[in-house]
DNA sequence: CTGAAAGCGCTTACAG
DNA sequence: CTGAAAGCGCTTACAG
């Protein structure tokens, strides 16, 4: 009897998940949902997050929204029919509407760096000015004067984020920027590429440059590159995020490091978190960090007015 | 009555695919197994597979091995346990072992590239060779006679395969190459970096250098920058993949693209075949080509022995 | 402590 | 054509 049963498990027997679930109400599956596989950002963040899930016995199912908003509304609704536990939502942009449904029906979700939407939803933050503060320090050090900064298209709110705590960072430490210092870029390589040509004929020309990302700032070392103009030595440059890239282009990229899998690892805790109905998580904020390669030195001698 | 039903509908009701599941015995939930998400060759590859899913009411479940070949195993598993209708596994190491639960529950399967299996399971073949082909053509079409080849490790099926591609083309094209002209590295920056410091060692150094992926080419470009040798002017460098990276890095990389998107189309057509259980599909084998950018030109002129 | 029964939410084959 | 019933494979509360 217990012979052939044990037989029986070793040779076929796989639980059936969807019959549990239907009786437990838990599918012990999670939602991620991100904007782009493509972006190089995203790859670190659904790694560590699968893996966590992998080991708590969770797995992922995963959808992307492609950049558009309105898809974002079909991402969630196949999520809740395939009743996942909860749901990351880790796009830059997000539409108030569309969370409404989960929230009803008691689905946990969590937002990356919402800062309008913080104080309803859970949310896991960034704060973007702890990276520049690093990133103004190191170049005030070497002697930079004058800056150029590749910025994010208007309505991409985690680029403006991004902006803001620049300039707030800027006036902090005295540094004025005028607004022919500032070029808006599209976040991609070809963005960063034009905006840097522009950047490149200001006079006085920046002898450091800070882009929103790193594409971008891979794109401007493209162009100081065609315009025969040496990096570091004629130009400093800083990206944002330490994609793979940063590191594998000549000069190896100083870039402010994106704590990505920080940020995968605290959505996940939010969302077990809220399954558990336990006492909320104390607040955390997430802090990104300069890493110094070699694209940045001190400024060649020229002389200023 | 129906005005009641209606209502219900409109505010909450999202039918319950656990249930669904249980009756209808499919999921309609497809498993993806990659080695590793951090590889850039992978996203596009789940973007594309991703989306045709979506585009069918199919949800996709993915793990990935991190290139553990134990792990397979439990990837399955999870995936059964799930009741996956169906599942890619897109990892170039397979053990045939972990192959035969799914086959025995009958869980369509389909592999990437598995030469030595593709008479037993469904398998997506690519023809490297035609990428050679090409690459070669276009080489000694620019006077390239002295050639060199970073290769992969020993254990690593698909950078076996890539290799063996080559050195037909080349034996083909009356091309000879010595073993001292093929240096192995580990498939990543770094690996390509001190292979191709080796190759440039070499008397006579070759004119031309291909890697087996477009990471260790990025690398080779790296030691090529800090040897002081200039690319294309005093070497030439083809890699392998056509990864976002090989258009970012200067000088653009010439490489031979691999057709991923097509390669998931393809994957994700047999396993609904297979669940339609009509006719097989015909035989299909995919081509990657060459892309020309700026790493090839023809050598500079020099005494030859 | 053990074992049979009820029920999760669907779909579908069947009775009326 | 319509509507009630059975059953998918689990888990768990309950009877013995």
């Amino acid at each position: 009897m217990a012979r052939v049963r044990k037989a029986i498990e070793e040779m076929n027997y796989v639980p059936n998940s969807s019959a549990r679930s239907l009786r437990v109400g838990r599918t012990r599956l999670f939602g991620l949902i991100i904007s782009d596989v493509n972006n190089p950002f995203f790859p670190e963040l659904i790694d560590a997050f699968e893996s966590l899930a992998a080991a708590h016995g969770i797995g992922v199912i995963f959808t992307h929204t492609n950049y558009e908003l309105e898809r974002l509304d079909s991402c969630i609704r196949r999520m809740i029919e395939r009743r996942v536990d909860a749901i990351a939502i880790m796009t830059s942009e997000i539409d108030e509407r569309f969370l409404r449904q989960p929230m009803k029906l008691g689905v946990p979700i969590v937002l990356m760096n919402q800062r309008q939407l913080a104080a309803r939803y859970p949310n896991v933050l960034v704060e973007y000015a702890t990276g520049y503060r690093e990133a103004m320090d190191h170049l005030l050090f070497l002697g930079h004067r004058d800056f150029g900064f590749i910025a994010g298209p208007p309505q991409l709110s985690s680029a403006q984020d991004r902006k803001a705590a620049f300039k707030t960072v800027s006036q902090a430490h005295g540094v004025h920027l005028g607004p022919e210092r500032i070029v808006a870029g599209d976040m991609h390589v070809e963005g960063g590429r034009s905006a840097m040509r522009e950047l490149l004929a200001r006079s006085p020309r920046p002898t450091a440059v800070l882009a929103t990302n790193d594409l971008m700032a891979v794109g401007a070392l493209q162009a100081a590159h065609e315009a025969g103009i040496r990096v570091p030595e004629d130009i400093s440059l800083i990206g944002f995020d330490d994609l793979p890239i940063a590191s594998m282009v000549s000069p190896p990229l100083t870039t402010i490091r994106h704590p990505r899998r920080e940020l995968a690892a605290r959505a996940f805790a939010l969302l077990q978190n809220a399954l558990q109905e336990g006492n909320a998580l104390p607040e955390l904020i997430l802090h990104p960090h300069l890493v110094i390669r070699e694209s940045t030195a001190s400024p060649a001698r020229r002389r200023r007015r």
